[in-house]
DNA sequence: TTCATATATCCGCATATACGGATATGTATT
DNA sequence: AATACATATCCGTATATGCGGATATATGAA
């Protein structure tokens, strides 16, 4: 009885939200520890790491800690559920805010290193 | 300016309510009146009402008036984002409280009928 | 062990939203 | 017009959840 059951409600209600949202698409470009969402999304670090929790119980992400820095990933190829979602959300990539985010996210990166 | 721009959030938000969730199992089987609904879902009209009009702003439903009634139904095929999420949540069909939902409007519908 | 840094959790507060009875609106029928 | 029925909207209440500073935990370096 370990066959991951998903409820659509979880699953929805930790999407329909609007900084998770944001969450979501910046990891559809590449895995991120919290430090670089902290930054790219300019909210507290408590902010982040609660939506990361929640993202990670409605099994949408998975984390990888590396010494201090937990570094989530979307959760894609558990099943098609998940990445489905994902893929049906690529087309709102270019709007805004999450346009403005990854550039944010791109400029901090050249920059500062974080997570050496 | 008229083309539909679709909100992530608005369209997620709508979805991520269990009501509305088993408003919508309930209309992918097929077209339904506010009194189907309120029958097999056993909740009070207003609340099913308020729920439609929630649905059909986030583009998830349309609607058609037949004299007093009004029938609801997917907006399938209108761009792809709503049915490509339509199409998602079909594994779910047979999960409860879905399944249960759909037998008891069968069963409303073989004998009762409102909207005739 | 002590300190610094990254992340997670706690907690009181503010806000959003679902609820459902009451009421309003719309549509026949007589 | 008066009535009946289906649906939509209003409104006060209850609940869920996001917020972010404070604090706890985890890891590595000195």
């Amino acid at each position: 009885m370990n066959t991951t059951y998903i409820e659509l409600h979880d699953v929805f209600s930790a999407i329909a939200e609007k900084t998770r949202l944001r969450i979501i698409l910046l990891l559809s470009v590449s895995e991120l520890c919290v430090c670089d969402l902290t930054t790219a999304l300019n909210l507290p670090q408590s902010t982040i790491s609660r939506h990361m929790s929640r993202l990670k119980l409605a099994g949408l992400v998975t984390d990888r800690r590396t010494g201090k820095w937990v570094h989530y990933s979307l959760n894609r190829g558990s099943g098609g559920f998940a990445e489905g979602l994902f893929n049906l959300m690529e087309f709102a990539k270019d709007q805004e805010p999450y346009k403005n985010d990854r550039e944010r996210l791109i400029k901090y990166q050249s920059t500062e290193d974080c997570c050496s």
